[in-house]
DNA sequence: TTGCTCCTCACGTCACGTGAGGTGGC
DNA sequence: TTGCTCCTCACGTCACGTGAGGTGGC
């Protein structure tokens, strides 16, 4: 049913175990209205953005609560700070990153060099 | 004994399950020599990489079966072509990181913008 | 004796993947 | 009847963390 969003229904029900979202029943079979489409996609979004599922179960709920507002959906649930720290912690994976990937890259042309000098001899 | 290198002792016993390392006994207790210690460094080495232990496993048989020659260890393990996988699989994870930073920065104009607007409304 | 480190199970975490075995409706 | 999708356990994966309960040597 929901696959149009490219998950495994596995991951469906992964999520409905945490509590993100929560299917009418039709006997066994689960009925995904749009409520459910709005949830999946902002779980979708809050991953790409790399939050966990408990962070995105947090928001879903203080959303819920406060459901005056229809903001983009992700800024209104998500605290200001929250949004810094986040920067912050992907910043730092990105730092990580970036220096692997420098370091991949010098020991490819010494293999290429030592190669090329192995091929002369 | 061998936490002078900021790993836990947990981690230690998962990668002798791994077969990673294969420390002496001296009845139950665990004996770290230099060959350990010479693996241990080639495994935060390749983990600090984002290679898989499994990956950094074959790293480390491959290395053990030519062992003449003695390089700066990593990059006589690594065949030319996985080290351009690596670097491909990494960029693309930066990509996604970037953007995602990119999007939260965004968000979190809006939310000052819209709080500053509440504030003097 | 107290306190320390070492040990071995073995379950928990994170976000699912992957069968195993069974059902409903065209 | 065949074939399809849906379902519910429940174990597997990745790289460990975290007790539970017991031992050896100063």
């Amino acid at each position: 049913m929901a696959r149009d969003f490219g998950v495994s229904i596995r991951a469906l029900r992964f999520y409905e175990d945490r509590g993100l979202l929560s299917p009418k029943r039709q006997g066994a079979t689960r009925l995904y209205g749009a409520r459910e489409r709005r949830n999946l996609k902002m779980i979708l979004k809050g991953k790409q953005l790399g939050f966990t599922l408990a962070e995105i179960s947090a928001m879903l709920a203080s959303q819920s609560e406060l459901l005056e507002a229809d903001t983009s959906d992700l800024e209104m649930a998500l605290p200001p700070e929250q949004i810094i720290a986040q920067i912050g912690f992907l910043e730092r994976q990105r730092k990580e990153l970036d220096a692997a990937i420098v370091e991949l890259r010098k020991a490819h042309c010494r293999l290429v060099e030592t190669s090329f000098l192995g091929a002369t001899a």
